[in-house]
RNA sequence: GCGCAGGUGGCGAAAUUGGUAGACGCGCUAGCCUUAGGAGCUAGAGCUCGCAAGAGUGUGGAGGUUCGAGUCCUCUCCUGCGCACCA
C-alpha cells in the first residue's frame, strides 16, 4: 500500500518537465521516414513588447493538442513556431527610445519564447525562424528578384495611398474604409515612385482555387469579395465633333440602347483635355474641387442623394443608335473603379435612375420581362413555330373591399386575371373594358391605369396545338359597383371567378408572368413559381428588339459595338514602404544602364550571390517625410557599384511591407537552415501542403491572399510542387474580457496568460481554453472557469491514490469499462474534428466515474492518462513517471507518455448491456424503463403498455399505432 | 442593399443529424465537514402551478410536414462579421 501522494503543485512539475522535454529533444521532428506526415501550423506571432496575450493560447493550445494527438496516432508531425518581427511597432519604439529595432525585437522574442514555453507546447524549436534574420530575409529578397525577373514586380508612378502619420505608402489591403488600419489617419492620394507586384495576373487563379480549399466559408467569401471579379464589356463613346472617346465599363452591355447619358468621375483625366470645350467650366471646376475635398468616406456617407454637373458643350454619340447624348460629371462615379466613367442606363439601374430623375434626364426602357413555361402541359416547345398575339391583362379591384378578381380557366387549370386579345382599333385599355364585361359580367369597370411595361410570355397552347408568344399589357381597373349580368352557363364553366385578398392572390396565381404583374399592384411579396423561366428581351433597341440578353450581347460583340472584358477589384500590390524596419528591396539604380536601356529605367537587380542586402545601422529611424526611407540618408550604404556595368549605382532605399516575410515562412520551417536554396525540393515535397493552418480571422484578405499569390508564383517557377499552401484553415474565436468587451488596456480588463499559469498552472489554463466554448466561437473569459478546470486536474491527480497495487486484481464494473472505451473513442473523434470542448466534457465524466470507484486498475489509469496527455501534458507526464517505476528497483523504466501510442478502444464495449426505453404517448414522454439490450420489440411494447404510468394515459383509448425506435423509445399513438 | 455566420437556462454550452432538450462546466440554493480557502463532500434546480405526486409549458417569432421537430420546409424578427453609389 502506497502512502498518500503529495499535494498537486503545478509550478514545480510543469517547470520540471518543460526542462526535461527540451533537454531530451522529444519534440524534434525528422524530415522523412515511414510514418505519414502531418504539417500543423499556427500563424506566427508578431513579438510585441507587451508579451503574450490570451489570443495566442486560444489558437496555439488547440493546435498543440491536435499535434500531440496526431503524434500519438503514428504521424510524423511538423509543428513549428517563429517570429514575424518586421513592422512598424518595433520601428516606432526605436524612434521613441533610440534603441535599434533588432535589439528590442531580440528582447521581445526572448520574452515571448519564455512565455510560450511555460504553456508547454510541443514545438520543434530547432526550426525556429525569424523574418528579420538576414539568413531568413535573404530568401524573401530572393523571391523578390524572381518576381522582378518574371516581370511581376515593377516600378510605378501612379498615385498611391499615403499615410501622413505613418509617413509611408500603403497597399489597398492596408486601408480600413479609407483610413490607415494601423493608426486611423485619413489616407491621401500621393503620386510617387513605388514598387508594385502584379498580383492581378493571379486574380483568376486565386479566385478559382478557393473552391478546392477546406476553409471557413466566410474567409473564402471575403477573398472572393476582395478579388471582386466582374464580367462585362467596355464600350467606346465618341465625343461629338472630336477625336476623343470616352471608354466605359458595364456589366450590362445589352442595355446600350438605354444609355441616355454618360457620367465621368470628377477625377477623370479626360476632363482636363476637354476644358476648352466645356462652356460651364467654372461650375465644373467648382464641382471638381468640392469633390476633391470630400474624402471617400464623406462622399459615400452622404447617402443616396446624388450630386452632379453637366459638361455643357460636350456630348457623346451612343454607338448603338448614333444618338447624341449629354455628358455629366458626378461623384457617384468612382475614379478608381474600372474606367472611372459609366454609361448611365436609368431605366435599369437604380443609381442612374435616381440621378436621371433628379436632373430630368431621359429614361428609356430597353428590357422587358419574358416568361417561358418550362414544365407542365403548357411548356414551350422550342422546336415548334410560334404565333404571336397582343393581349390585355385586366387586374380588377373589388368595389368596396381590398380584394381582387381571380380567374380560373376551367379547362386548363390556369389561374390568374382576366385576359383577352386586343382587336383592331382597340388599345389595351379599351380592350380590357370590353373583356371585363364579356368575361365576368360586371358592368361598371373604371380604368385606374396601366401597370408598367409589357410582359412577354412563351407557352404551348395545347388546345390549338401551337406555341404562343403573348405580349401582355397589364392594366388595372376598379369596379364602381357590383352590378352584373348573370353569366351564361358556358361562361361559368369556362371562367371560375373568385374575389381574393392580396395574400390569397399570391397563392392563387399559377404562372410567373401573372406574378410579375401582380407584384406591380401589390408590392413585391409574391414569390416566383417554379415551372417558369424568367428572363429579359430587348425593346426600343432598333433591329435588336426581341433578342434575349445573351443573343444581343453576342450580336453587339460581332458588330464591335462592345468589347467583352473581365475586371477585378483586386489591384496590384503596392510593395514598397518608406520606412526603415523592413527587408531592403534588392535592386540598384544605375544612371548609365538607364541610358542604355530606357525601358528598364536603370533598375539593376542585385545578383543572387550578393544576397542578403542587409539593413545598415542608422542614426535616426524616423521617416524623412520626403517620401524616402531613412536609408536614403546613409550615403555609404546607398552608394554602391552597379552589378551590370560596374559603374556607380544607388541602392533602392524603400523596404518591403510587413506581409513579405509572412508570405512564405511556412516553407522555411521545412528546411530552416538551408543556405543553398529557399527550401530543399525533397523536403518541400515531403511536407507540403500544410494540413492544418490555424489563426485569426483578421488575416482573411491580406496575409492569406498574399501568401497564396507568392505560393502560386513559387509553383510556377517550380520551387513548390502544389498550387495551394494551406489546404485546411481554421479560425480560432476571440477571447473577450469577463465583461464581454474586447480585452484592452483602455478598459483595464486584460487577463494575461502568464498570470493564469502562475495561479492555476499551465494544464488548467490549457484545459480551460479548450473547454470554454467551441474552437471558433468568441467567448468571454471567466477566471472562475479556470477554477473549474483546475478542480478537474486535481481530481485526476487524486486518482493515483485509488490505484490498485500491481499484484492485486481489480474488478471494475462493466459500466465503467464501457464508459472508458467510449470515452477513448469520443475523445479521439472530437480532437480530429476540433471539438475540444466536448472531448473535455467526456473526460470529465470519465474522471468523475473513476473517482467514484473504490479502486482503479493500473491499466485503466494508464489509458486515462494517455487520452488526457494532449490536453494536459505536464500532469500526465508526472503521474506517468510516478507509476513507471518498478516496485522492485525503483528505477524509471519507461519513456515519456508523449511518445506513447493512443490507446485502442474495444468495439464490443461500446454497446450498452442494458438500455433505457422512454415511453411516449402521442410524442410526449410519460414514462421510462430499463431492459436488456437484446430485448425483443414485442416484449418491450408489452412492458410499456402494462406500466402504471402509461396505463393511465391509454386506458379507454384506442391505440392507433405503436412506434419503436430501436434501443431508444416507444411512442404510443392514441386518440 | 448584397453575401456569410449565428439566435437553446442566470452564464459558457451539449444534443449520436428527425427519436427522452439542457450532457459537461461556471454561478446559485440547502446541508455536512474542515488545516477558514478562489477549498472539499452530499443533494437540488429550465420556467409556471403544486407540500408533494404530478400537470402544463419550453430551443428568437408565426405557420407547415411528421407518430415525433432545437434539428426538415415557408415566412419573419434580431445579433455578429465581410463587402458596398462596384457600373
Amino acid at each position: 500500500m502506497k502512502s498518500k501522494t503529495k499535494i498537486y503543485d503545478p509550478d514545480k512539475i510543469e517547470g520540471k518537465w518543460q526542462k526535461i522535454w527540451e533537454r531530451s529533444g522529444i519534440y524534434k521532428t525528422k524530415d522523412g521516414g515511414n510514418k505519414p506526415k502531418c504539417y500543423i501550423l499556427d500563424m506566427f506571432p508578431y513579438p510585441s513588447g507587451i508579451g503574450l496575450h490570451m489570443g495566442h493560447p486560444k489558437g496555439y493550445v488547440p493546435t498543440d493538442t491536435y499535434s500531440r494527438y496526431k503524434k500519438m496516432n503514428g504521424y510524423n508531425v511538423l509543428h513549428p513556431m517563429g517570429w514575424d518581427a518586421f513592422g512598424l511597432p518595433a520601428e516606432n519604439y526605436a524612434i521613441k527610445n533610440k534603441i535599434h529595432p533588432a535589439v528590442s525585437v531580440k528582447k521581445n522574442i526572448k520574452k515571448f519564447k519564455e512565455q510560450l514555453g511555460r504553456i508547454g507546447f510541443d514545438y520543434d524549436w530547432s526550426r525556429e525562424i525569424d523574418t528579420t534574420d538576414p539568413k531568413y530575409y535573404k530568401w524573401t529578397q530572393w523571391i523578390f528578384l524572381k518576381l522582378l525577373e518574371k516581370g511581376l514586380a515593377y516600378e510605378s508612378y501612379e498615385p498611391i495611398n499615403w499615410c501622413p502619420s505613418c509617413q509611408t505608402g500603403l497597399a489597398n489591403e492596408d486601408l480600413d474604409n479609407g483610413v490607415c488600419e494601423r493608426c486611423g489617419s485619413e489616407v491621401e492620394k500621393k503620386p510617387m515612385r513605388q514598387w508594385v507586384l502584379r498580383i492581378t495576373d493571379y486574380a483568376e487563379r486565386l479566385l478559382k482555387d478557393l473552391d478546392i480549399l477546406k476553409w471557413p466559408e466566410s474567409v473564402k467569401e471575403s477573398q472572393r469579395n476582395w478579388i471582386g471579379k466582374s464580367e462585362g464589356a467596355e464600350i467606346d463613346f465618341k465625343i461629338t465633333n472630336d477625336e476623343l472617346r470616352i471608354k466605359v465599363f458595364t456589366t450590362h452591355p445589352e442595355t446600350i440602347f438605354g444609355a441616355t447619358y454618360l457620367v465621368l468621375s470628377p477625377e477623370h483625366p479626360l476632363v482636363a483635355q476637354l476644358k476648352d470645350k466645356i462652356k460651364n467650366w467654372k461650375e465644373v471646376e467648382k464641382y471638381i474641387l468640392e469633390a476633391r475635398q470630400k474624402t471617400e468616406i464623406l462622399r459615400t456617407a452622404e447617402g443616396k442623394e446624388k450630386t452632379g454637373v453637366e459638361l455643357r458643350g460636350i456630348t457623346a454619340i451612343n454607338p448603338a443608335n448614333q444618338k447624341e447624348i449629354p455628358v455629366w460629371m458626378a461623384d457617384y462615379v468612382l475614379a478608381h473603379h474600372e474606367t472611372g466613367s459609366i454609361m448611365a442606363v436609368p431605366a435599369h439601374d437604380e443609381r442612374d435612375r435616381s440621378f436621371a430623375e433628379k436632373f430630368k434626364l431621359p429614361i428609356v426602357t430597353v428590357l422587358q420581362p419574358l416568361v417561358t413555361r418550362i414544365s407542365g402541359i403548357d411548356a414551350f416547345k422550342h422546336r415548334e413555330g410560334v404565333s404571336e398575339r397582343k393581349a390585355v391583362v385586366a387586374v380588377i379591384k373589388h368595389w368596396s373591399e381590398d380584394k381582387y378578381l381571380g380567374v380560373r380557366w376551367g379547362n386548363t387549370g390556369w389561374q390568374g386575371f382576366v385576359i383577352g386579345g386586343i382587336e383592331n382599333g382597340e388599345n389595351s385599355e379599351t380592350a380590357g373594358m370590353r373583356e371585363i364585361v364579356e368575361e365576368t359580367g360586371y358592368l361598371h369597370p373604371k380604368l385606374v391605369g396601366k401597370l408598367g411595361e409589357t410582359v412577354h410570355a412563351r407557352f404551348w397552347q395545347n388546345i390549338k396545338r401551337q406555341n404562343r408568344l403573348a405580349h401582355f399589357e397589364p392594366v388595372l381597373y376598379e369596379l364602381v359597383d357590383g352590378e352584373r349580368n348573370e353569366p351564361t352557363e358556358e361562361e361559368k364553366t369556362l371562367h371560375k371567378l373568385s374575389w381574393l385578398t392580396p395574400e390569397e392572390m399570391c397563392a392563387f396565381i399559377t404562372h410567373d408572368d401573372m406574378a410579375i404583374i401582380w407584384n406591380r399592384v401589390h408590392d413585391g411579396h409574391c414569390k416566383f413559381i417554379s415551372g417558369c423561366e424568367v428572363s429579359s428581351i430587348l425593346v426600343n433597341s432598333g433591329r435588336f428588339d426581341g433578342l434575349t440578353v445573351s443573343e444581343a450581347v453576342e450580336e453587339f460583340e460581332k458588330l464591335s459595338l462592345i468589347t467583352r472584358t473581365t475586371t477585378y477589384k483586386l489591384k496590384d500590390w503596392v510593395f514598397s514602404r518608406q520606412r526603415y524596419w523592413g527587408e531592403p528591396i534588392p535592386v540598384i539604380h544605375c544612371e548609365k544602364c538607364a541610358l542604355d536601356n530606357p525601358v528598364g529605367r536603370g533598375v539593376v537587380p542585385v545578383s543572387e550571390k550578393d544576397l542578403p542586402v542587409t539593413l545598415p545601422k542608422v542614426k535616426s529611424y524616423a521617416p524623412t517625410g520626403t517620401g524616402e526611407s531613412p536609408l536614403a540618408d546613409i550615403k555609404s550604404w546607398v552608394n554602391t557599384k552597379c552589378p551590370r556595368c560596374k559603374g556607380p549605382g544607388k541602392r533602392e532605399t524603400n523596404t518591403m511591407p510587413q506581409w513579405a516575410g509572412s508570405s512564405w515562412y511556412y516553407l522555411r520551417y521545412m528546411d530552416p537552415k538551408n543556405n543553398k536554396s529557399l527550401v530543399d525540393k525533397k523536403r518541400e515535397k515531403y511536407w507540403s501542403p500544410i494540413d492544418m493552418y490555424v489563426g485569426g480571422t483578421e488575416h482573411a484578405t491580406r496575409h492569406l491572399i498574399y501568401a497564396r499569390f507568392w505560393h502560386k508564383f513559387l509553383f510556377d517557377i517550380e520551387i513548390v510542387n502544389f498550387e495551394e499552401p494551406f489546404t485546411q484553415l481554421k479560425n480560432q474565436g476571440l477571447v473577450l474580457a469577463e465583461d464581454g468587451r474586447k480585452m484592452s488596456k483602455r478598459w483595464g480588463n486584460v487577463i494575461d496568460p502568464d498570470g493564469i499559469v502562475k495561479r492555476f498552472g499551465a494544464d488548467a489554463l490549457r484545459v480551460y481554453i479548450m473547454f470554454m466554448g467551441p474552437f471558433e466561437n468568441a467567448v468571454a473569459w471567466q477566471t472562475n472557469g479556470v477554477v473549474g478546470t483546475r478542480r478537474f486536474i486535481e481530481r485526476v491527480w487524486g486518482l493515483q491514490n485509488k490505484l490498485a497495487d500491481r499484484k492485486s486484481k481489480v474488478e471494475e464494473s462493466d459500466d465503467f469499462i464501457s464508459l472508458l472505451n467510449r470515452t477513448i473513442k469520443k475523445v479521439g473523434d472530437d480532437i480530429s474534428s476540433f471539438s475540444f470542448n466536448t472531448a473535455i466534457s467526456a473526460m470529465m465524466i470519465l474522471i468523475n466515474a473513476s473517482d467514484n470507484l473504490p479502486r482503479l486498475s493500473r491499466n485503466s489509469f494508464e489509458k486515462i492518462l494517455k487520452i488526457l496527455a494532449p490536453f494536459a501534458p505536464h500532469i500526465v507526464e508526472e503521474l506517468w513517471s510516478n507509476i513507471g517505476g518498478s516496485p522492485l528497483t525503483g528505477k524509471r523504466t519507461r519513456k515519456s507518455i508523449h511518445l506513447e501510442r493512443w490507446p485502442k478502444y474495444d468495439e464490443s464495449w461500446l454497446k450498452d448491456k442494458t438500455i433505457k426505453i422512454a415511453v411516449q404517448i402521442n410524442g410526449k414522454v410519460r414514462d421510462e424503463f430499463s431492459a436488456p439490450a437484446d430485448s425483443d420489440e414485442n416484449i418491450l411494447k408489452t412492458e410499456a403498455t402494462s406500466r402504471r404510468n402509461v396505463k393511465k394515459w391509454i386506458d379507454g383509448k384506442e391505440i392507433k399505432k405503436t412506434i419503436y425506435v430501436k434501443g431508444k423509445l416507444i411512442n404510443i399513438v392514441v386518440n
